[in-house]
RNA sequence: GGAGCGGUGGCGGAGCGGACUAACGCGCCAGUCUUGAAAACUGGAGGCCUGCGAGGGCCCGGGGGUUCGAAUCCCCCCCGCUCCGCCA
């Protein structure tokens, strides 16, 4: 959430940065009526306890004193005190859930520097890397949904079965191919040693998913098991937020990066029958993802680093890639900055985003109370958090065999995979053998 | 799932109805000494909300309650540890 004090002191720096993701100032004048009520409601509940304990610790000195009469004349006036003051502290305390629920939706402020514009339309290409979008031949442009079918990498109609649909199931050289893709992105992650690798629970309860603003405003995207009121993670960003909450850093500590291998859980609702052909959407699937804690000096430098090794992936895999800018517009609603690395697939001719890369200032800090002592002591202060995907699966997977697809229709393995694969070849493994019969 | 014991400041840990303004230790900050550091010594410092300020309020896992007054008593919940049961 936002600085209610900042709101406080600069209304209208708030209004017009809330103004370019397209929220209105209304918003923030409910916010600000709200929060005078709290606190005049809350300063009067304040000088009625002052009294009644003032008053009891009287009585105490009156009881020690022997003066019966006295002590018994302060109970009783304390006492009446006693009952409005309890009403005071339960408005106030209404008032202030009413306060932060309002809070809580309240998106982030965009940085300064974010892109001008108001939807995706808008979002300017930074880098362009790779061979390009137009030297792809014609046996690399069959979807990966037919590649996936008759190679045997890939079964959507059993997974179905089992869990629904956008449920993927891979196999053999498929199966293999996704897991040499994890192991080649943690190998990556700690390849310098300050990147710690966590593998986090991935069902969380409401605290955890609220911190990193997934709830409350997007409840219907994520599954829950509400007889043990838990949450399936839609993204390790959400266990990587919340581990240190409600913790006081030392400033020594930061930047605390970390990454994670985990499954991610997303319901899709809304986005029914767009998009959804293949892996392009699914409701489950593998990601690894890089989080850290930062100083709010030291945040755009791991941002950047986050970004870059990202998109040196997306490179190395030798795939055509960019990088967009998310303009302010279009920003998510806890995001400062954010960056999308998007994939070409030459078989389903799209650009899929693989990578989030994203800065939320002191946003999600504030909403898991996460802090870190300056040096040489001082006031706590809010870490900021940033974090990126590096990467996500199932469009790895999908437009590596696009991309790769030989003449003959088997996949080549791109270099820097093969010491995971142990294979230069996907496609010859035992599925098609013992499905052919 | 059952039984027992616990949860106190950055950490450890005492306190178990009224001087708690939460002891003590460690760690932290400043100073003295030192070429510098360590050690020693001296002093300082919790967090949150609110107020221009003086100040006021809140915080002993969370939420209710009893009381003139709750870290302390009662109820509910959460978490941890030990043992039992079950289990890969």
């Amino acid at each position: 959430m936002i600085d209610i004090r900042l709101v406080r002191a600069e209304p209208e720096v708030v209004k017009a940065a809330l103004a370019r993701k397209g929220v209105d100032a209304a918003e923030v004048d409910a916010v600000l009526a709200l929060d005078a009520e709290f606190r005049e409601a809350n300063q009067r509940q304040e000088q009625v306890r002052a009294r009644v304990k003032e008053l009891s610790k009287l009585v105490g000195v009156a009881r020690r004193e022997g003066d019966v009469d006295r002590s018994e004349a302060l109970s009783s006036e304390s006492r009446g005190l006693g009952d409005q003051q309890q009403e005071l502290a339960r408005q106030a305390t209404e008032i202030e859930g009413r306060l932060r629920s309002a809070l809580l939706v309240l998106p982030n402020l965009p940085a300064e520097s974010a892109a001008e514009g108001k939807s995706d339309d808008d979002n300017p290409i930074l880098v362009s890397g790779g061979p390009g979008a137009d030297s792809y031949e014609a046996h690399q442009r069959v979807p990966h949904w037919d590649i996936g079918a008759e190679l045997r990498l890939l079964d959507m109609e059993r997974a179905a079965k089992l869990s629904g649909s956008m449920f993927p199931l891979y196999r053999g050289d498929g199966a293999l191919l996704s897991r040499a893709l994890l192991q080649l992105y943690i190998d990556r992650a700690t390849d310098d040693g300050t990147w710690e690798e966590i593998r986090p629970p991935t069902l969380v309860r409401t605290e955890a998913i609220t911190a990193s603003g997934h709830l409350p405003k997007f409840a219907d995207e994520a599954y829950q098991l509400e007889r043990d009121d838990l949450w399936a993670i839609p993204t390790a960003e959400v266990p990587l937020t919340s581990l240190r909450r409600d913790e006081i850093l030392s400033e020594a500590e930061l930047p605390l990066k970390m990454c994670a291998y985990t499954p991610c859980y997303r319901r899709e609702a809304g986005s029914a029958g767009k998009d959804t052909r293949g892996l392009l959407r699914v409701h489950e699937f593998d990601k690894v993802e890089l989080m850290a804690y930062t100083t709010p000096n030291g945040a755009a430098e791991v941002f950047q680093e986050i970004r870059r090794r990202a998109e040196e992936l997306c490179r190395d895999l030798g795939f055509t890639y960019r990088v967009l800018e998310i303009c302010a517009g279009a920003l998510g609603q806890s995001h400062a900055q954010s960056f999308d690395l998007e994939i070409y697939a030459p078989g389903c001719e799209q650009w899929l985003e693989v990578s989030s890369v994203s800065w939320y200032s002191d946003y999600q800090a504030r909403r898991a109370n996460v802090r870190y002592r300056p040096e040489g002591g001082g006031t706590p202060a809010f870490v900021h958090t940033t974090n990126g995907s590096a990467l996500a699966i199932p469009r790895v997977w999908a437009a590596l065999v696009e991309a790769n697809r030989q003449p003959d229709g088997f996949i080549a393995v791109p270099e820097v995979l093969q010491p995971y694969t142990k294979k230069s070849v996907l496609g010859r493994g035992e599925g098609l053998r013992a499905d052919a019969q």
